[in-house]
DNA sequence: TGGACTTTGCTAAAATGATG
DNA sequence: CATCATTTTAGCAAAGTCCA
């Protein structure tokens, strides 16, 4: 896909979802509940919204969601609702989800419909710095911390679709992370990792992030830093997480500031970043004498993110 | 030149934490 | 519980260094 060549799509009205499911298997287990709500995005408001069970005769997940079979199989209109919620589906412009790759693997899969819609994923979207969320997939309860947002009962589909709705309306600039999520971000600051995921690619290879293998093979061997730049010269380990930077977009903004980011310690690093939770590493370098950063004196060396 | 030792970094496996 | 994504760590081989 070349972004820059087309214009980003309209993302006006959003569906969001979440399903509570009776087990982790569409092959093995059954969709139990179906949450929706239809988001506004300029107003950040909820437009509509529906929740329906559907009726199962077992539930092997029932301590997660607390859903009885025998509640699902109370007489309720569940697909007059579903109907509804395709007619709410026809008004949306994208469905977002927390954890996409779990969701859309349902839909298709009776009593679930097809969805057409481009999907975006908040787990892997990426998040703001200032939130200090922990990098990776983000859990929609340390979101819903990060936006002093009140889950009201965790692991019942409604109840989280609210919840990411409250969280999207806190968002300064939804529309721009939203795009991200669509693969509209700026090159140099989108998360190949977390847009792959939310996309849809079809093969598992285009859908699956790069191994550590792949980052160390880049990071050794075919990647040759700008001879120029801040950090010319500097050699850089990582360790720990960091929260408002993905591994992958640390070691693109070093080495387009003229560093080298190697995997392990030694004699010839420069710098140690050390994030949330470092391992061993860190022992090494200060047994080494190295500089250590942290991640804000690191966001200080890398100056301003590109553009 | 060649043996001994140190350093470097690649790889696989394990650990962790997320989803229902 | 199953599965996936991400990160750390240990082990190993290759390369480098030192010295007789």
């Amino acid at each position: 896909m070349t972004a820059a060549a087309a214009q980003p799509p309209s993302l006006e009205t959003l569906l969001i979802l979440d399903l509570e499911t009776t087990g982790f298997s569409p092959e093995k287990h059954r969709c139990i509940e179906l949450g929706a709500v239809l988001f506004s995005v300029s107003l950040r408001t909820t437009l509509s919204q529906v929740s329906m069970l559907f009726p199962v005769d077992q539930n092997p997940a029932q301590r997660i969601n607390r859903i009885s079979p025998e509640a699902s199989q109370r007489p309720q209109p569940w697909q007059q609702t579903l109907e509804l919620f395709q007619v709410m589906a026809q008004h949306a412009d994208a469905a977002v989800a927390h954890n996409v790759g779990f969701d859309r693997r349902w839909f298709g899969r009776p009593p679930l419909p097809r969805l057409t819609l481009p999907w975006v994923c908040t787990c892997t979207a990426p998040w703001p710095s200032h939130l200090g969320l922990r990098p990776g997939r983000v859990s929609l309860k340390d979101l819903a911390r990060a936006h002093e947002v009140q889950i009201g009962e965790a692991h019942r589909a409604l109840a989280d679709c609210a919840a990411l709705a409250r969280i999207l309306a806190r968002c300064d600039d939804l529309e721009a992370l939203l795009l991200s999520g669509l693969g509209w971000s700026k090159p140099q600051t989108q998360d190949k990792t977390s847009l792959a995921s939310c996309r849809g690619s079809t093969t598992k290879q285009a859908r699956r992030p790069r191994t550590r293998m792949q980052e160390c093979s880049d990071a050794n061997h075919h990647k040759t830093p700008s001879p120029t730049g801040p950090l010319a010269g500097k050699t850089f380990v990582l360790t720990g997480a960091l929260s408002s930077l993905s591994r992958a977009e640390v070691h693109q903004r070093i080495e387009a500031a003229g560093g080298i980011v190697r995997n392990c310690v030694s004699r010839k690093t420069t710098h140690l970043v050390a994030g949330f939770n470092p391992g061993s590493k860190l022992d090494k370098a200060r047994s080494l004498g190295l500089a250590i950063l942290d991640e804000d004196g690191l966001l200080k060396c890398l100056g301003p993110r590109p553009i």
